[in-house]
RNA sequence: GAGGCCGUAGCUCAGUCGGUAGAGCAACGGAUUUUUAAUCCGUUGGUCGCGGGUUCGAUCCCCGCCGGCCUUACCA
């Protein structure tokens, strides 16, 4: 193991989302814990600088809620309390704390305050951080009158971020508690908290202000964490097989590496249209040629096409290259790394997953595009010569696939209807799928015997294709070919045809190891990982409308 | 892009077959030293998404708009 588990303190992953790895009973971490205390600054000094100013304080915000809290805040500051000090150093987090054998005293928390309960001279609340909740008890013996009865009940409110010193008690009813010697403020609110009890129910809000659904809903900021334990998983099973985790461009000049349309931006300076990348696959089959061995990116891609619970105008694809691999090397690989990602971040290989059982462990079963389509409807799709052969047969069957739609579908793109009508609802995987036809994958190698197929698999789990990866194309005068037949449906009005590459082929005209590459999309398996219906539940901040 | 559903207090939700709205939580005042959705007594809080129309009167009916969700078509 590259990076221990118990040594590892703070793990920043690519989403910004600075996720403190809580250990079970092994205490902070050096990097938390309590170092020289700042001195306090004289109150004076520390209340003169006033940031936030008094601009709304004594005008009505049209919020009665937000006006208490004001004043409040004044009342706070007229104190001599600084609102939101700069600084807590604590010893535990909240689910450590509970850990600790009654008795342990110099016990420092921190959080949100999420239930309050005052009792006359005896008050328990409840503070919450990302490790959980912890209750707090506050005795006005032990603050103080003065403290317990103008600070403590009059000015703290639910929302309030908290410090704590004390020491861990359990009450009569077992709880384990931090009995609080003193309280100090470290972030007022100026907003209510929703419903203690249903928190946030409404969609819209949780997408739009995803601090109240993290705060509100556990399994929220479980689901996150989940994301984040995916990602650090995979990067780590990949650093130490040897891949390099490299960037590449995100804008560019010319959308490549998928068929897609990208997004449009303009560049003042060179004053040129630039695109938002589609795929990373050219720049990264590049850094083949250019002599890394294995590279991968987990890649933020954009692609300007419709929105539904499927699909998202941006989100993050994994893709990996290795040199000399062929696709069922990339196979074996690609079981070896989801059985570890999933073991290490769910925990169990046997999951329940949209309502089925799906067993991640031992082989994963093969099956190839005919004998699947063969089995499931009876027709064998290598004794139809052509589409409109194909056609006649799928008429036969008495098999309903809209008329319409499919009376100008060539053979490739009539046996994916196929296939997605009579075949991947039913199929619950992991299952590996492939020799897939030719028609149907402009992108990938050619198989040297068959050459009707392709050397390319996909990875299906609960009907879902969470994973697409070929041998790749290296022979620059097929990729020409491929490329200018793309560019002539893109002149011709197809505005999701892959463009002329000039300076991907003269890379490939250089030279090109055997490669293969692999393509997952991380919203994807997060979310079928995590049983959500929309991808727009697994990415923090999804892009909305503004609110009229 | 097309079709359906939804938008009421800070939050969770009722409601009005058309007569300008209720509850719980939260907030405010009071009681309360072992609660954990604490409890008890009392109080405040709303341009019923926005704009038109019909009507004596619209939160409710009609039209348009804004935002969201679901289904559907194209991309992972």
């Amino acid at each position: 193991m590259r990076a221990s588990a118990n040594s590892a303190s703070v793990v920043v992953n690519n989403r910004s989302m600075g996720c403190l790895k809580i250990g079970s009973g092994r205490g902070l971490e050096p990097w938390y814990q309590p170092g020289r205390q700042r001195r306090a600054l004289p109150r004076a000094a520390a209340c003169r600088y006033n940031p936030h100013g008094n601009a709304n304080m004594n005008t009505s915000s049209g919020n009665e809620q937000r006006d208490v809290r004001l004043s409040k805040l004044e009342r706070i500051r007229a104190a001599g309390i600084n609102p939101w000090p700069e600084r807590f150093v604590r010893t535990h987090t909240l689910a450590e704390a509970r850990a600790l054998p009654a008795g342990t005293a110099g016990v420092r928390v921190c959080g949100r305050l999420m239930t309050m309960r005052v009792m006359g001279k005896m008050s328990f609340a409840t503070l919450q951080d990302q490790s959980g909740r912890c209750q707090i008890s506050v005795q006005c013996e032990a603050v103080g009158e003065p403290f317990y009865k103008e600070v403590w009940k009059k000015l703290i409110d639910l929302g309030d971020f908290l410090g704590i010193e004390g020491e861990m008690v359990v009450t009569k009813t077992g709880e384990p508690t931090v009995a609080a010697k003193s309280v100090q403020f470290l972030g007022k609110a100026l907003r209510p908290l929703p419903e203690k009890w249903h928190g946030v129910q409404d969609q819209e809000t949780c997408h739009r202000q995803r601090y109240l659904d993290l705060t509100m809903n556990r399994e929220t900021m479980e689901r996150f964490l989940l994301r984040s334990r995916v990602v650090s998983s995979t990067r780590n099973f990949l650093d130490r097989h040897a891949f390099v985790e490299v960037e590449t461009p995100v804008l560019q000049t010319k959308a490549s590496g998928a068929a897609a349309k990208p997004f449009f931006s303009h560049h003042n300076s060179l004053d040129m249209q630039v695109t938002l990348r589609i795929a990373p696959e050219t720049w990264l089959k590049r850094l083949i040629a250019g002599g890394f061995d294995r590279v991968y990116e987990f890649a933020r891609c954009f692609r300007n096409e419709g929105m539904d619970p499927s699909h998202l105008q941006d989100f993050t694809m994994l893709e990996w290259y290795a040199s000399y691999w062929n696709y069922e090397d990339n196979m074996r690989f690609t079981q070896a790394l989801l059985q570890h990602v999933i073991q290490e971040s769910l925990g169990t290989l046997l999951l329940t997953l949209r309502g089925r059982a799906v067993d991640f462990s031992g082989e994963w079963p093969r099956v190839s595009f005919r004998e699947l389509i063969l089995k499931d409807c009876g027709i064998d799709i290598a004794e139809c010569k052509d589409a409109d052969a194909l056609r006649a047969a799928v008429r036969a069957k008495g098999i309903a696939l809209p008329e319409e739609e499919i009376r100008a579908l060539g053979f490739g793109n009539l046996v994916d209807q196929l296939y997605k009508k009579v075949s991947r609802p039913a199929l619950t995987g992991p299952v590996f799928l492939v020799a897939h036809p030719i028609e149907l994958s402009p992108l990938a190698r050619r198989n040297d015997v068959a050459g009707e197929l392709t050397d390319r698999f996909q990875l299906v789990v609960a009907g879902w294709e969470i994973v697409n990866a070929y041998s790749e194309l290296v022979d620059p005068l097929d990729q020409r070919q491929r490329l200018e037949e793309q560019a002539r449906l893109k002149t011709g009005g197809d505005d999701e045809a892959m463009e002329m590459d000039e300076e991907y082929l003269l890379c490939m005209e250089h030279g090109m190891p055997p490669i293969s590459g692999f393509g997952m999309g991380i919203d994807r398996l997060v979310c079928l990982l995590s049983n959500q219906d929309n991808l727009r539940d697994v990415v923090l901040f999804p892009l909305l409308k503004p609110q009229a």
